[in-house]
DNA sequence: CGGTAAGCGAGACGGTACGTCATGTCTTAAC
DNA sequence: GTTAAGACATGACGTACCGTCTCGCTTACCG
């Protein structure tokens, strides 16, 4: 991750990335992503701007390795990579998204996301990085765990993968997005719910 | 629409605002939202910076407007407001959300609105504008369709009609917004049958 | 002094006109020349920008205006045009002077008069119009009085009348103008004595 | 003169104080102070805007500073800063009377001095400085002048030599300021010997 | 005495400059 | 030889006034 630009990197100071990263963190949630500024972050670090450029292309980037590194501490204390699988897809499905619901609901890490997010939509380059590096990850833990449900019969066999989880995934994004409805455990799981039974007409 | 402050608006050029707004339309399509410039919008179209501190708060709702008035006009000339129902709900969705996915692939018509769904999901202020004068009428409009098909039984009854909509929607949504995979005709039919399906295992 | 354009002056509203002189001389002296606005008047004086562009140039045009409509009115009520006369040249040149000194430490006169010194000073314009209308008459006084004095012996007779006005006045308007020293009753007697002897050596 | 501000001056850049100060004078002496504008400075001499804010608080400083620099380098190029002493009182003052007449009509020198001269009379603040730094300086050598002229019985030893001084210079610096006749050399001469002999009755 | 044209208050307009802020590059001194 | 500090050229910000214009209204005059 650190390796960003092709210097030499050994004598880069560890004490100024972590100060630029919690400084980076800590003035997105103040001020918000548009207000937030280099020269800000190099100031609240303790660091020069120029230390901020020559390691980092753009704030953006700054922001997107500072919540990654976030993400990484967290995953190392928390259970981390795999979805859970009890056997039972409907109940980890549920428990797994209704821990996306809470998560977006947390000040600490939805700042930041969402930042990058709007960020990432607006400018494809970081798109692609924040796609890469964030969402595409974790779309795969979803592919794997559905794919073991439909070996297991739990889940159409004919059905894409990737559009499975679209299906489910998506509507719960789009809500957290665009602020389109309430974000809670309740839909979270009439959302799993509707995305097995479908809405076409129900066949007796 | 016009009246976004409460000055006495009978003196406003009706030139200077069109002016404005084709230039907002045609500047964010060749240099992104990022460097659109309030300056460059007044001095493309011809027009003092102050006219267009003096009725917009923000370079957003000058581009919300313009696009607002620039949809206005498209539907003005085309089709309009409802949804087609030709009595076949998979057609019907068929047919609006191939049109969705021909817009989305519009550069024309991307430039302003992927900009506009980028701030509004920085920025809640403007995104209960973009939500409430773009997605919520459109939204509404499937609903409507929606809820004519379960009663001519060709949706489930016991749906609420609002999650059925956004899970149709939303896939398609998230694919432009986040760039996760193709956006094509084929998505959309594939999409539309998905949603009816649902994933579940298949009951004979 | 009212028809500075061709328009019909008959018209013109009166109250107005006093309104704006009233307003130019109270904001000149909260303000200052500098930060005095064209719009600050109309706005102060309840009227519209048009009507000041109407009838002056420049707002040092307005201010001149101003300034000799409010000396005309002291004039009437005060004594008004001549210097006092009363046979001994050295008391009433003593007289004037003081009374010139008083006139110069008071606020409400000095205020708009330096502002017209000092725009006179940078804009030739204005310069000749200000020297015309404030500064020669007064000195013509001078020279009228200085003359009777040299015909009754009281002044030398082979002296430019001119040349002695400057002698005496120059001083005492160059210490106001850049604030070089005190500007009292005692430096305007001693200035007359020393203009009266002069500065050569004493020739017993 | 260069510390106006107590940042770290050493990094400041010469080449560009050079180009302002340059830039200013030819500025000055083109449009006029009242239509000199920083931005116009700074594009002319190839600077930032900021570069102008960051070391003077505002034009009038900029121009002092420029002024006083042009003035320093002639004065090293040329006799410099005392009065002519040949013994005769009445010469030394026409040489130094009719050379600062020379330099009023000079437009390269007239343009920058008249305007501080103006925004000094307007503004108490700069006016201090102006004195302080340019009025004063030239005041005091004439007093020393005169005062050795007084100790060889060439001038009246009874009298003020600050009031000697303001009745000799004032009078060319007010027909200068309110361009109140011509100045010339005739002038200048005229008026030292009227300073020396008093405007009082001949005593034979 | 009723129509009409001027002056009027109001304020939008295209501009220019303001003084501030942040950008990304650069130089300097210190560690 | 990277760092903190910060000056620099650049360029956009949002504001304040400029001087011009247009809008309805009021008011005097003139036919």
């Amino acid at each position: 991750m650190a390796e960003r630009t092709d210097s030499d990197t050994t004598r880069r100071s560890e004490r100024s990335r972590r100060a630029i990263y919690d400084s980076a963190l800590e003035l997105v949630g103040e001020t918000g992503y548009g207000k937030l500024t280099i020269e800000a972050i190099a100031a609240h670090a303790g660091v020069g701007k120029q230390t901020i450029y020559r390691w980092w292309p753009s704030k953006a980037d700054v922001l997107l390795e500072a919540f990654l590194d976030a993400a990484g501490r967290a995953a190392d204390e928390g259970g981390g990579a795999a979805l859970p699988d009890t056997g039972d897809i409907v109940a980890d499905l549920r428990t797994v998204l209704r821990a996306t619901v809470d998560e977006f609901n947390d000040p600490v890490f939805e700042a930041p996301y969402r930042a990058l997010a709007a960020e990432g939509i607006a400018n494809a380059g970081l798109g692609a990085e924040v796609t890469a590096k964030i969402l595409e990850p974790r779309l795969r833990l979803f592919e794997q765990r559905l794919s073991a449900a439909a070996e297991a019969g739990q889940i159409a066999s004919d059905v894409d993968p990737r559009m499975a989880v679209e299906l489910i995934v998506a509507p719960l994004a789009q809500r957290w997005l665009r602020r389109t409805g309430p974000l809670d455990h309740i839909y979270a799981d009439t959302l799993i719910d509707l995305a097995l039974r479908g809405i076409g007409p129900r066949r007796v």
